[in-house]
DNA sequence: TAGATTGTTAATCGATTAACAATC
DNA sequence: TAGATTGTTAATCGATTAACAATC
């Protein structure tokens, strides 16, 4: 049984793919996108192997389940393989991101690069506190938290960050998960239920700050 | 053999813990930090496992590799379990921080709560933007980038969180190692090299979003 | 006591790695 | 051609789950 997913027209999915490999996937699309931009036209899976950290075996064997891109011998084309993996991810198409609460984080995101590059468009801004609505600057629309079910249409706006206090999240997930929003990420410290149609992330700072607080322990006893 | 390690004291390191096993771990404390503060007790390996959308044997596992915590037909007192997974993740001490970069993000990781309620202190910041510099209104001590060797003592300062753009980071990085600094946690959306001895750990919200297109493509087809 | 729930050993499952044929 | 590197099957390793004894 072939590894083929649905990134091959016309054949069905059939292998579930683990986390950790889309997480890699992403990982050697983010360098990919690097190479490209320093005008590097090949790689192959020991360099990209090389700069994660991780074995060449496992670059190949994330890539086999989703076709074969590479050429026996020389390696893999950096900008076709990014592009491959572009559309495995589904950053080959456009993608409306609506940024909930965020207040001076959300000139982060506005700004950042890196969305602008993925096709992510942040379409939509929801924010909590009036005068932040009144006195907003942004590029882009800023309505009261009380509109969002009246602005926003899952059709278009795919994604939901939010950017909210722990205890005000579930509250916005329900409302979401009520009008059919597909994803949401979420930046706050605490775990939320959300529908099984719905996917939901969570980026914790202070998960990661845990981890690495056991690891200098670890390492320095 | 038991599975014991470096929380009990006089007892070798005797297993390398898991990744996943730390992150884990990092959650149940973020959980029963919420179930303490709502003067929740008592829980038990079900509820944590059914908050975090885990099983209870896998919390009950992850649990045994450090000892044994709880009370067999009760189970786990909230706040002592919570205080022995902070004294695990090495939370019970405090830990200096250092914030590199940032603008406008890094007042959110300066007022963030979570931060100061898990010993987490930021004492000191780094800015490149010499006006940002002069007119900085933060509670804590910010400096020109080029007072980085000069300022950070790495006996005290114990965690970097650098937020500055792709092309900056190796070479701060670098510059970090080259003082013996522990740790660091960077934002930026690319891959680093970093010393052997020195923990390194990427928040890169382009990954997050990578799997979530993903996800929602795997599920809408 | 009976019921509940932990902690742990053994079994299973899945992810990573090794080996190697294919082929540029 | 010989050397390099991919793609894939089989073997290994580690993480998760199942089963169950311990005990509150």
């Amino acid at each position: 049984m072939s590894g083929n997913n649905h990134n091959e027209k016309g054949k069905l999915k059939t292998e579930k793919i683990s986390d950790s490999t889309i997480r890699r996937l992403s990982i050697y699309f983010r360098t990919l996108n690097r190479m490209e931009k320093q005008d590097i036209k090949r790689t192959t899976s020991m360099e990209l192997a090389e700069i994660e950290g991780i074995s060449p075996v496992m670059v190949r064997k994330d890539l086999s389940f989703f076709g074969t891109f590479g050429c026996r011998g020389v390696g893999y084309d950096v900008q076709s393989l990014k592009m491959e993996l572009a559309k495995i991810l589904g950053l080959s198409r456009g993608w409306g991101l609506v940024i909930i609460g965020g207040g001076r984080f959300r000139n982060v995101l506005i700004n950042s690069q890196i969305l602008k590059e993925n096709n992510l468009v942040i379409k939509k801004v929801f924010e909590t506190d009036p005068e932040l609505v009144k006195n907003s600057d942004d590029q882009v629309k800023v309505f009261p938290m009380d509109q969002l079910e009246a602005q926003i249409n899952p059709a278009e706006d795919h994604i939901a960050i939010i950017a909210l206090p722990p205890p005000e999240v579930q509250a916005v997930i329900d409302r979401l998960g009520k009008i059919g929003m597909k994803a949401v990420l979420y930046m706050a410290s605490r775990s939320v239920k959300a529908p099984d149609n719905m996917v939901v992330m969570n980026q914790d700072i202070s998960i990661k700050l845990g981890m690495m607080t056991y690891k200098v322990l670890e390492k320095t006893g």
